[in-house]
DNA sequence: CCATGATTTCGATGTTTGTCGAATCAGGGT
DNA sequence: ACCCTGATTCGACAAACATCGAAATCATGG
C-alpha cells in the first residue's frame, strides 16, 4: 500500500469528472437527474428550475456529458438525461481512501 | 424519491469540495497523501515526484486544503500533510445515487 | 410548408485558474 | 549573527471557464 497510487493519465481521465462536479449548476443538475434514479428528466424540467438561461444551463449539461456522467437521448421534442451510474460509482470508489491505497482499477469511457 | 435532492446553498458548498479535486495535479497529491493511509507525508516528497515548481504544488495544497480535504502540520523544517477521511467520505457517499436520492446529510467544516 | 416551441451552437465578455519566477518566511546548524 | 534548505506568498500572464443574447437546428402541428 505504498508508491503510484495514480498515474498521470490515470489522473486526467478521473480530475474530468471531478471537475465537471465542480460547479454548484452541475452539481445540482446531475443530483436532479440522479433523483430519477433509473427514470429520466426532460430538459424543460430543468431549465425551469434554475435562473440562469437556457444555453447555459444546455452547456453544462454538455459538459457533464463530456465527462461521461450522464447520457442524454431525444424523443421527439425532449430531450431526457439519465445518470451513468457506474460512472459516479468510480468517482465514489476513488474518494474512498481505501480505495486509493490500492491503486485504480475502475473504467468507464469518457464520451468521444 | 423526488423533488429537492440538492439545495443552492448545498450544491456551492459540495461543489467546492469537487471543485478541489478538478485538477489532475491535485488529485494525484491527493492519493500520494492518502495511499500513507494515518500516516503523514512531507511536502518534499511530493515536490519531487512532479515536474511543476514548488510554488505550483504548493498553490495545490492549499486549495487541498482550503477544501477541508487535507491538513498540514509543521514539524521542524518539514511540512507534513494528511488528508481528512471523513470530508472524502462525504464526497464518496454523495456520488452513490442511492445518497442523491435521499437528500444531503453530510457535514465537514470547510476550513476558514 | 410555414409557425411555434425546445434545444443546441455561435460569438463575445468578464472572471477564474494554473503556472511560473522572485521574494519572503521559518527553522537548524555552524 | 549568518547562511542554507524547505515551504509559502506575491505579482504577473496566458489559458480555460461561466454566462449571456442571438442565431441556428430540430421536431411537431396546423
Amino acid at each position: 500500500m505504498v508508491a503510484e497510487s495514480l498515474t498521470e493519465t490515470d489522473a486526467v481521465g478521473l480530475a474530468k469528472g471531478f471537475k465537471a462536479l465542480g460547479d454548484p449548476a452541475r452539481l445540482r443538475l446531475l443530483s436532479m437527474i440522479a433523483a430519477r434514479a433509473g427514470d429520466e428528466v426532460c430538459v424543460c424540467e430543468l431549465t425551469d428550475a434554475f435562473t440562469q438561461s437556457a444555453p447555459t444551463i444546455s452547456h453544462h449539461l454538455k459538459v457533464l456529458r463530456d465527462a461521461g456522467l450522464v447520457t442524454s437521448e431525444r424523443r421527439g421534442t425532449w430531450v431526457y438525461y439519465r445518470v451513468v451510474p457506474s460512472a459516479l460509482a468510480a468517482l465514489s470508489r476513488l474518494l474512498d481512501t481505501s480505495a486509493m491505497t490500492t491503486g485504480v482499477n475502475m473504467e468507464w469511457t469518457t464520451a468521444p
